[in-house]
RNA sequence: CGGGGAUUGGCGCAGUUGGCUAGCGCGCCGCGUUUGGGACGCGGAGGUCGGAGGUUCGAGUCCUCUAUCCCCGACCA
């Protein structure tokens, strides 16, 4: 990407309506725009982060064999009643409109009945079973209030997938690999460190529903943590007879802020018979089937990884999920940007994303932009380069800067 | 939904007790000098003060209503 192309224009001042540290670091560097309270637009560079976050959570749901969809986010309101849900006293975050003949529909805030619904055509029999299938969705909700920047917003990308199983068994098989799936997912992002699986309310379901939370000042919830078992607890179930019964002890729990970044469900067999959804077994029998759920807030993540990632002088993304790899910038004649144009393309080349600097603006901004916009690695051609073949790298963690040569450059790069 | 704060060029702000052509910084445009950590000089463009109504000779400034944004709380399948 050459930056002379991009529509973004980095801001020196702070967004006066943002509080959030998120907020204020993502719209000064230009990743994201504020529509209106709670829902923002990606701009070219908070795209690259959220489909790069979104990749990495596609090939572990690929691996856990799930496979993706895409559902619409226009919903019937019949599809919701059977489960009551449609009631606003009931769900208090919808978005409702209607139809140009007045046949009301929603704004979908989650898929779980159009999904069953969807189930209960797709699959007959036990040999359809088990089965599971995930989409990248927006989710919209009418928060009665929406804070944090893109940590709690309107409108939301999130991912959720669905798993259906033929018994309870097979159900907790999927959803303890699921589980594992998950932290994978959390670790390949770069938060593995700070996120913890934590019990937390399971609605009417189970005692337990399980949620994956990062340990942040700006986060919503608290929770106790058991930091050497790597669990932690909801303060919503939070009680004496919760630690018995999973034998943590008080005196070892932290009480930390964190913001939730995933959450999974047991729904058992519930749903399925709430909804009329149900298969045939081997001996011919009706059975409900059983539904489990997985969600991971995608542009949350981004908001909590700018959270956690950044210094006085801006973000610092976690090399997975950055926009770009490298931050290219020349200083010099003609002749010296053409030696970058030359690496640009040699880097490009090799499949490394690189934001290429090619603005004509004084040297002092683009190194102040590229540490605001937080590229992990900056790479400097300067007027030498072109006959020494000398490139100077610098990590955006570290302060000291290397001179290398073009091999040994894509060796830092690529690996 | 309860409480608190805010709304003035694209962004951040200042505008004394109501008074003349509404200012400043950043950004933007032009010319020149600069060029390894957000340069500088000169010259420009751009706002009718969130909206509606009112008080007044006169309203960015006072009153009423309203919209929006931020924060705290409540809420959060």
């Amino acid at each position: 990407m050459r930056l002379s192309k991009n529509i973004t224009k980095t801001i020196k001042t702070i967004p006066a309506d943002e509080q959030a540290t998120n907020a204020k670091l993502l719209i000064r560097a230009g990743y994201i725009h504020k529509e209106m309270a709670g829902a923002y637009s990606y701009l070219p560079l908070g795209l690259r982060v959220i489909e790069n976050i979104k990749q990495i959570v596609r090939e572990e749901m690929d691996a856990l064999g799930a496979s993706e969809l895409l559902m619409t986010s226009l919903q019937a309101k019949e599809t919701w009643e059977p489960t009551k849900r449609w009631d606003d006293s009931v769900v208090d975050i919808w978005f409702k409109s209607q139809l140009k003949n007045g046949t009301e529909i929603g704004l979908a805030w989650s898929h779980e009945e159009p999904l069953m619904l969807m189930a209960q055509q797709l699959v007959q029999s036990y040999r359809d079973l088990p089965i599971s299938v995930y989409q990248f969705q927006t989710k919209f909700r009418n928060e009665l209030r929406s804070k944090s920047g893109v940590m709690r917003g309107r409108e939301f990308i999130m991912k959720d997938m669905y798993a259906f199983s033929r018994s309870q068994v097979e159900l907790d098989q999927f959803y303890s690999e699921a589980q594992q799936a998950y932290l994978k997912v959390f670790d390949r992002i770069g938060i593995g460190d700070y996120t913890f699986v934590t019990f937390a309310s399971g609605g009417a379901f189970t005692q337990f529903s399980h949620e994956f939370q990062t340990v942040t000042a700006s986060g919503e919830d608290t929770i106790y943590l058991d930091r050497s078992r790597r669990l932690a607890v909801n303060e919503e179930v939070y009680n004496d007879e919760v630690l018995k019964q999973l034998s943590l002890k008080k005196g070892q729990l932290e009480r930390v802020k964190a913001a939730e970044v995933g959450n999974i469900f047991n729904f058992g067999s519930v749903k399925g018979e709430q909804m009329n959804v149900y298969f045939t077994d081997e001996a011919g029998e009706r059975q409900p089937i059983f539904l489990s759920s997985y969600g991971i807030g995608i542009s949350r993540l981004m908001g909590v990884i700018a959270e956690h990632f950044n210094d006085e002088h801006g973000l610092v993304w976690p090399v997975p999920i950055a926009p770009a790899k490298v931050y290219l910038l020349a200083i010099g004649d003609k002749k010296t940007i053409k030696t970058a144009d030359k690496l640009y393309n040699v880097l490009t080349g090799h499949g490394v994303a690189v934001i290429y600097d090619d603005r004509d603006i004084r040297p002092g901004e683009k190194f102040a932009d590229a540490d605001l916009m937080g590229i992990p690695w900056r790479v400097v051609v300067n007027a030498k380069s072109s006959t020494d073949g000398y490139y100077e790298i610098k990590a955006r963690t570290e302060t000291s800067l290397k001179n290398v040569q073009l091999k040994a450059l894509l060796d830092i790069i690529l690996t």
